[in-house]
DNA sequence: TTGTTGACCAGATTTCATAATTGGTCATGA
DNA sequence: TCATGACCAATTATGAAATCTGGTCAACAA
């Protein structure tokens, strides 16, 4: 009952995955409903059964996208919980970035003309790790300083600088992406690490909690998703 | 014969001060050559005997003020050489550069749509402090750490951030700018500073050298502003 | 009854031809 | 010798017509 699994839930996802690709081909801009609606072999009404816009049918991709790499994060840190070492995690959360062609679309796309607000998306896409929750319990545990004036705007406003000097190669120095992982590395160690790290079973306890905390925030986010979605609506 | 004081020279000073003027008021694709000319109190064909494109008088206007900037700079550095620690140099820097009107423009043009390269502009106009000798001369004292990858590109691409953040006031958080200079302040303490600050004496030194390094500096880029002035060339 | 669709519409966007502006030159005159 | 503004080619603004597209919904299918 959780899960109506059927031809309807599917179809979402199929939609989805549509307009991500015509995202990366062609930009907001020029991707249209009816393009969308052929890739994914449906009628075009049918995607207004599942978003009421074209703004929030890309909201959805988008967050569908960040969702799942939170949940790459997530696993990467179960597989090693010293991943919850800022440096090592800000860092690893870059080059995923570049990895997801959706992300870099838009952190591309928001040095470009377009009337949507690539900018706020981008960032949306960050909040969920942007968590008040998420940033006391790393405090907490001595993963982040405690001294750190705002903490949450100071990294997101060093990040975004880093996302647009590679976004666009503004200088002609070229600077590879390993080397800035490496830069942003060494920054986020330096600049928001406590002198003494925590040791492994403290570390095994933050990375348990920072999971849980966030397989309580994804479902709601996803929920948000397919929230529009009338398919099973009550008339 | 250095200096060949007189009516031209002031004039071309006036034109950039016009030109200036307008940049601020009406952004770089609004201003016309004839409205600087007018405004300068000149005639059209008069500008061109001083610089032979628009871009090339944008591009001195730019440098006109990047080198007030940096003599600000260094007027700080002679009254007090421990302005030389990265932390407080840099924040004050993102200070000044908000409150220079021209700088100001160029950063915020840059999230604006606009065929002159704002983005390549700005960082020309950083490009003096950006020196390789400076670096080299900073780390020698003691004053940049010497282990920092990329120190260049690392700076930066932080600094780039927080420029733009500020320019547009991307997130609903409104941080003001005192609080920015303090979160920069923090990151270049921590991730650029050697844990162990020179004594006031090697600062000192120091910032004789830094000075008389941008002392040397300078007037090649002041003399590139009226380089293409035609008032006294040979025929 | 429930779910799907594509014709349809208003408003937005593109097109395209014409008008107006502007960067840059240079013959003229101070 | 220096300054100027009329002048030109080329870019850009304008605006009306044609096209496109987000969103709706009556009609149809399952």
């Amino acid at each position: 009952m959780a899960e109506r699994a059927g031809q309807a839930d599917g179809r979402a996802d199929r939609i989805l995955d549509a307009a991500a690709e015509l995202l990366v081909r062609l930009g907001y801009r020029k991707v249209t409903i009816e393009d969308i609606a052929q890739l994914a072999g449906i009628g075009k009404g049918t995607v207004y059964l599942h978003w009421r816009t074209k703004q929030q049918l890309f909201e959805a991709v988008l967050l569908r996208e960040s969702i799942s790499y939170v949940e790459e994060l997530l696993d990467g840190l179960r597989r090693d919980p010293a991943m919850l070492l800022p440096h090592r995690f800000v860092s690893e959360s870059f080059l995923m970035v570049g990895d997801r062609p959706v992300l870099r679309a838009l952190s591309e796309g928001y040095l470009q003309q377009g009337r949507y607000r690539y900018a706020d998306a981008f960032l949306h896409s960050q909040e969920l790790l942007a968590s008040e929750r998420f940033y006391g319990l790393m405090i907490r545990h001595g993963l982040f300083r405690d001294d750190v004036p705002n903490l949450s705007y100071t990294l997101s406003a060093m990040m975004l600088g880093f996302h647009l000097h590679d976004a666009a190669n503004l200088i002609g120095v070229e600077v590879d992406t390993r080397a800035r992982a490496e830069s942003i590395s060494f920054m986020v160690r330096h600049a928001f690490e406590p002198p003494e790290p925590p040791g492994p079973e403290e570390l095994a306890k933050a990375a348990a909690e920072v999971i849980a905390v966030f397989e309580a925030l994804i479902p709601p986010y996803r929920t948000w998703i397919y929230a529009h979605d009338r398919t099973h609506e009550p008339g």
